[in-house]
DNA sequence: CCTTCAGGTTAACGACCGCTAACCTCGCTG
DNA sequence: CAGCGAGGTTAGCGGTCGTTAACCTGAAGG
């Protein structure tokens, strides 16, 4: 985990503002106009840094597909040969919940606007989601043998939702604690699991 | 369950395939023209039926809120006092499972599209959201006394999360029949409860 | 047979929105 | 200090979209 202590940059900040706007009120529900206002520049100032909206709505998304991606690479490298698949699922689900917990916006776009992407961004995202679900269903796999792929996919797909449920958990500090709702969810998800893969195949 | 038998009316075929179109492309993404042309009228002939194309919404969103709660109420009175908690329990994951099984739109729209109502319509639909929930709270506190009530309403969210996954699941006919994925969810449903209810409170 | 009305039609208006054009103003740097 | 590029500004164009207006038509009812 690198730590950044250098100021965000103007780029940065569009992105986090438009994250944010798009998640409240959809892609299409947003002007370019109120991005501009949220990062204190006015409209047609984005265009300095972006070549229309579209653009930030691809970067956000490719980004987000690619950090997973990337994260539970890292996660399956750091951890193989010397601990269990089981040890490696819990790392899995401790990356996914991390980032629901403290990118909920992203987490809000990432399966909701992929349809007004342009075709070629829209393919590479969902390349990237697809490898991140391949790379989910063969470590479940490993932990529990009984599931036939196409179950253990949906098992997968079924899990992303639950721990994607974050942005519908008390909008303010109404839930108890970041610490304790990631403990929760994380159970959630590895009884969610064990239920699947307990019976049938 | 009341089967119908007469033909939908005009009014019905336009929530339908707004439903759908809302779904698949967002409140904002379609047009009035595109809804007309769904149903085979064009674009201001809805205006025949609807005053506007947030009424359309509105109706969807009021009516599956409506739908869940009047349906969760149903079953916990047919099986009140005679079968314990848990199998009411069973009973709302199973009615939640139909209902996103055979409504994926709604329960798309469900989620997604709630800020872009009226003030009015949008504190009905959370009040009766709210009322769903706190449904569902109840008895599953029965269930599992452990369970704080903050815990438990997390779980619940967490748990409509993993049940509407179902728009997630295979587009096409690639999951494995409608039976098998409903048993599916319902396990993993119960799995979920239970790991959230074993530990903690 | 005339009237009425439900349920359509097309034309067009007004607002909004993404984007471009043209211009301004700094802070560097040779 | 001249020049220039980065990063703003405002004005405005072109297209789209929700909605309204005005008109049409066919079936039902007295």
């Amino acid at each position: 985990m690198v730590t950044r202590t250098d100021a965000p940059t103007r780029r940065e900040q569009i992105l986090k503002e438009a994250a944010r706007l798009f998640a409240e009120r959809g892609f299409h529900g947003v002007g370019v106009d109120e991005i501009g206002a949220a990062v204190g520049i006015s409209g047609p100032g984005l265009y300095r840094h972006f070549p229309g909206k579209d653009a930030m709505l691809a970067e956000l998304l490719v980004g987000i597909s690619g950090q997973l991606l990337t994260g539970a690479k890292r996660r399956l490298a750091e951890a193989d040969g010397q601990s269990g698949a089981s040890a490696v699922l819990d790392s899995l689900i401790e990356g996914h919940i991390d980032f629901a917990l403290d990118d909920r916006p992203l987490i809000t776009l990432h399966d909701r606007e992929l349809d007004r992407l342009r075709d070629s961004d829209r393919k590479l995202v969902r390349q990237l989601q697809r490898q991140y679900v391949e790379l989910w269903v063969e470590v479940v796999r490993e932990v529990y043998p009984g599931l036939s792929e196409p179950s253990a996919r949906s098992a997968v797909h079924s899990v992303f939702g639950l721990l994607n449920s974050t942005p519908h958990l008390g909008r303010a500090g109404t839930l108890p604690g970041r610490g304790a709702t990631a403990a929760l969810l994380h159970r959630m998800a590895r009884g969610a699991f064990e239920a699947a893969g307990g019976a049938e195949g």
